[in-house]
DNA sequence: CGTGAACTTGAGTCTCCTCAAGAACTGTGG
DNA sequence: CCACAGTTCTTGAGGAGACTCAAGTTCACG
């Protein structure tokens, strides 16, 4: 039960719906804006929907899930966000928060007071194309999913999923073939719109054609083209058809 | 059938998932950044996916349709842009638009040449301001479509989409009562992620229950609270259960 | 160890999709 | 003005995928 040797996974295979671009770059903030520090323990909540908004955030370190609920009781996760991505953003202009982040690890968090940032971005033309590029980048992420939703099965948006989280981990140094999930079946669901035992027959099925192999929540790609394979909508279409 | 001068539409009332704050204020604009003005025909492109990105736009009259097409061939409708909407922010800092945008009417546009708005923000607070709460809107209203389709029945999405589209009608000054559908039954399955007979189907249930009238585009909302209802998640929760 | 949460698996059901046909409307050319 | 073709919409019948309900297993934690 060594990490594999074989079957690493390349990166550039490795397209899930996020953009992998470079997140906010908080060092060239931290030189206009008093960034503060903050320390989440699992379970903790970042911000809580309702609350006063008065600051996005940066994942320094830690996995943290996103997650709105309306007033009839639906809910719905939104994201799990890892290190180097921006939280808060939904809630510019709102007056209050509009959804729940809560740390599913202990987590370190770069907080950057609002409206402090943005006014550091009229002081300075790079931080506000960077900023405005990383709100749009979030736009782009969420018609991606919303389009995953709309057009796969069951088991396309769960390999979509695991791809996606292995590609973001691969982003970040870490291994791409072999990654430990941060969140629970019912979290899955809840983000692919699914229901847990759906999310857990999805990864039984793709372990038993020896694509993935799981142990709870331990998740190895032995198989990466394959795994994209299963995230595509029609059979696999090698070349275009004339 | 004339219109009908009973149950009228309160717009308070009509709470769909779209947020209905105002939107880009083009004369703010207009006074910092040459606007140009264009004029589609139905049917006409105003930007296509993978051409270059020099402009965002703002729709003055008419309505459009904005969609998504991935490489394997999956595609989904994103919105209808209608007067007011702001176009083409998911292409910033993307080098190229990443959707279609095709005029569903003859369209009136004011056209925003980018990168020239974001000099204009850095020039005014107000005016970086209000556009970066636009851009935030526009991220919690993808996100309310997909708690939507992530988490109602079919029926539950028609009729919150009859609510978004009569919503929005209201606050531009139109009857939220009456009013022509300008998209298909494909276009709104697509939107909807449901296929062109569940949405007929689904407007054929809420017209046997009186709650509407439908005439192929023509739309009469009867009884708005119960199109509310018909919206809900759980079985209309009068009061929250103990 | 014992308790509870998380995960897995099975069986039956239901919603929505697929396939198919027909009706209504639109626009075009005779 | 009418016939025609094409598109859009409607409705039905049958099937597939995901959900619901239920039970059992594994694991984490006190």
């Amino acid at each position: 039960m060594s990490l594999p040797t074989t079957a690493p996974v390349a990166s550039d295979t490795l397209r899930g719906p996020r953009a992998l671009a470079p997140a906010l770059d908080v060092a060239a903030l931290a030189a206009h804006v008093p960034v503060l520090k903050r320390k989440l323990r699992a379970g903790q909540y970042l911000y809580r929907s309702g609350q006063a908004f008065n600051a996005l955030y940066v994942v320094h370190a830690g996995f943290l899930r996103t997650s709105i609920v309306t007033d009839d009781g639906r809910e719905q996760i939104t994201g799990f966000p890892m290190r180097g991505d921006l939280l808060g953003v939904e809630a510019i202009g709102a007056g209050a928060h509009v959804s729940d982040a809560i740390a599913l690890d202990d987590c370190d968090i770069v907080e950057l007071p609002y409206p402090a940032v943005m006014t550091a971005c009229l002081a300075s033309p790079e931080l506000q194309g960077m900023f405005t590029a990383a709100l749009a980048r979030e736009i782009r992420r969420d018609r991606e999913w919303l389009l995953a939703l709309g057009t796969l099965t069951a088991e396309q948006r769960v390999a979509t999923f695991l791809l996606d989280v292995a590609a973001r981990h691969a982003a970040l140094g870490f291994s791409g073939a072999h990654f430990v999930l941060r969140m629970s079946r019912v979290d899955i669901g809840s983000f692919l719109a699914l229901k847990h035992e759906t999310v857990t027959r999805a990864l039984s099925n793709l372990t038993a054609q020896g694509i993935i192999a799981v142990e709870r929540r331990d998740v190895r790609v032995l198989d990466a083209p394959r795994l994209q394979a299963s995230s595509r909508g029609a059979d696999a279409p090698l070349h275009r058809a004339a």
